[in-house]
RNA sequence: GCGGGUGUAGCUCAGUUGGUUAGAGCGCCAGUUUGUGGUACUGGAUGUCGUCGGUUCGAUUCCGAUCACUCGCCCCA
């Protein structure tokens, strides 16, 4: 082990783990521009303000794991530790709110300083949807039935399931807030350590408690449901109704809360059992204050945000890599060499992925060509630079023939589509 | 931030009841095969035994600290 170590939290990405998170992250574009989502990007860092002041006072992201710096000039600074903020705040920097409404996709790091987990990095990666602008609940059923269809994309082995909830709107929440911090005083006794602190800061998430002892107080709480108002019942109704029009299969789960403040209405997570502690996949709701908070227009939201990393992890198989041709000249002659160099430049002009070893005998080099799984060889040695031709080998079936050089694409195209007749006549 | 576990080759791990040359499998390199790969056989290279310090004649082994990873909590994607 070496002692040049990464920073805490951090890791490199090498080529297998890169290619399973960039099948995630090209899964989740092309998935959503199939339902109108542009994808778009924010800077990773941006003045602190802007998350400090819409998750939350109270949030742990704010009051601990923020990677905040001042500048040289002396700024505040913060690495972005999620991705809403900076696309709210770019909807109303670039006064996007005429053009309602709003659909983007983005993808990219975001930082947090927390301790290291599987599954929990300090530098990670997120893809993410928002939608902006409507505030009827037929958008957080379109956000929903998007992440389903990128996660069934992804063919995730192990379940991932959806659960839902509401939060109600603020009057309601307020409401119910009241009452559940009413009843939790009563018995103040028998609470954690953690959630007698969270009954000032953010009592909702003592719903969410892993402690027996709060468990076992929370089974009798009122629930939130009981003081939803009708508009907010009528939301969740409605909420409910477009997933199962849909057949988008849920659970609802009284207890799910979100960690930041300026979720309303929707809360919504996919997950698995399949990551441990960290079995959150994809979790959003909708934001109808966030954009007022900001100082933009009282415009309505909804989005989520999914661990890149951890549905890397999930990936049933790992994408396959592309299977090149290899080039494999044979023989000491100088000009075998440098011709074998251009002609592997005409195939890479002409579409195809070839790896050229830049040594070795011919049986290294077929070596090579194995372990790169490459599907064709294209040999080129003293006999096929006098003839002018290549012998082309299907390195799957063993066969091999030799076509004049002027018929190498072609004859390498319909190999690897399987059409080829290999047997093709001689030079 | 709190509590537990782990750290030996590129990878997965064994081992040293404190003693001089630290092992296996896989992978890698070479050869059997100077124009033909995958299989097989033969040979080879690679370790500050995570780091720093302490105890000791002697530490990879014991102790302490530290760093990293890992499991749970907190929180969250």
């Amino acid at each position: 082990m070496s002692t040049l170590q990464p920073v805490r939290g951090t890791h490199d990405l090498l080529p297998d783990e890169m290619r399973a998170f960039r099948h995630v992250v090209e899964t989740g574009r092309t998935t959503a521009s199939r339902y109108g989502f542009d994808e778009m990007a924010t800077p990773i860092f941006e003045f602190s303000g802007v998350f400090a002041r819409t998750l939350g006072d109270t949030s742990d992201i704010v009051t601990k794991e923020m990677y905040t710096f001042a500048d040289r000039k002396g700024e505040s600074i913060t690495l972005r530790p999620e991705g809403t903020a900076g696309v709210a705040r770019a909807f109303i920097s670039n006064g996007l709110g005429n053009d309602l409404p709003f659909k983007v996709f983005y993808s990219g790091p975001m930082f947090r300083y927390e301790r290291p987990q599987k599954g929990r990095q300090r530098q990670f990666h997120q893809i993410g949807v928002e939608l902006i602008g409507v505030p009827d609940p037929q958008a957080d059923v379109e956000v929903i039935a998007l992440g389903r269809h990128i996660l069934d994309s992804l063919g995730l082995k192990g379940n991932v399931t959806l659960e839902i909830n509401t939060l109600g709107d603020t009057e309601s929440r307020e409401a119910y807030r009241g009452a559940l911090v009413n009843y939790l005083s009563g018995h103040i006794g028998l609470l954690s350590a953690d959630s007698r602190d969270r009954l000032e800061r953010n009592p909702l998430r003592i719903l969410d408690s892993k402690d027996e002892g709060d468990r076992a107080v929370i089974a009798n709480a009122p629930l939130l449901g009981e003081y939803l108002n009708p508009a907010s019942r009528t939301f969740y109704d409605d909420l409910k109704n477009g997933l199962m029009d849909l057949g988008l299969d849920f659970v609802e789960n009284p207890r799910l809360v979100r960690g930041l403040d300026y979720y309303g209405h929707t809360a919504f997570e996919f997950t698995t059992d399949a990551l441990g502690a960290q079995g959150t996949v994809m979790a959003g709701g909708r934001y109808d204050g966030l954009i007022k908070t900001m100082g933009g227009g009282a415009t309505p939201g909804v989005g989520w945000a999914a661990g890149v990393e951890r549905l890397s992890m999930l990936l049933a198989e790992p994408p396959a890599t592309t299977r090149p041709v290899a080039m494999i000249p044979a023989g000491a002659d100088p000009m075998i060499k440098r011709e074998a160099m251009i002609l592997t430049e005409r195939l890479r002009r002409a579409g195809f992925a070839v790896d050229l070893g830049f040594s070795g005998n011919m049986g290294k080099r077929m070596k090579r060509a194995n372990k790169v799984s490459a599907r064709v060889a294209v040999i080129f040695g003293e006999d096929e630079r006098l003839a002018r031709a290549v012998t082309l080998r299907d390195l799957d079936s063993g066969e091999q023939a030799t076509v004049a050089l002027d018929r190498m694409e072609d004859t390498v195209r319909a190999m690897l589509a399987g059409t080829a007749e290999v047997a093709i006549g001689g030079i």
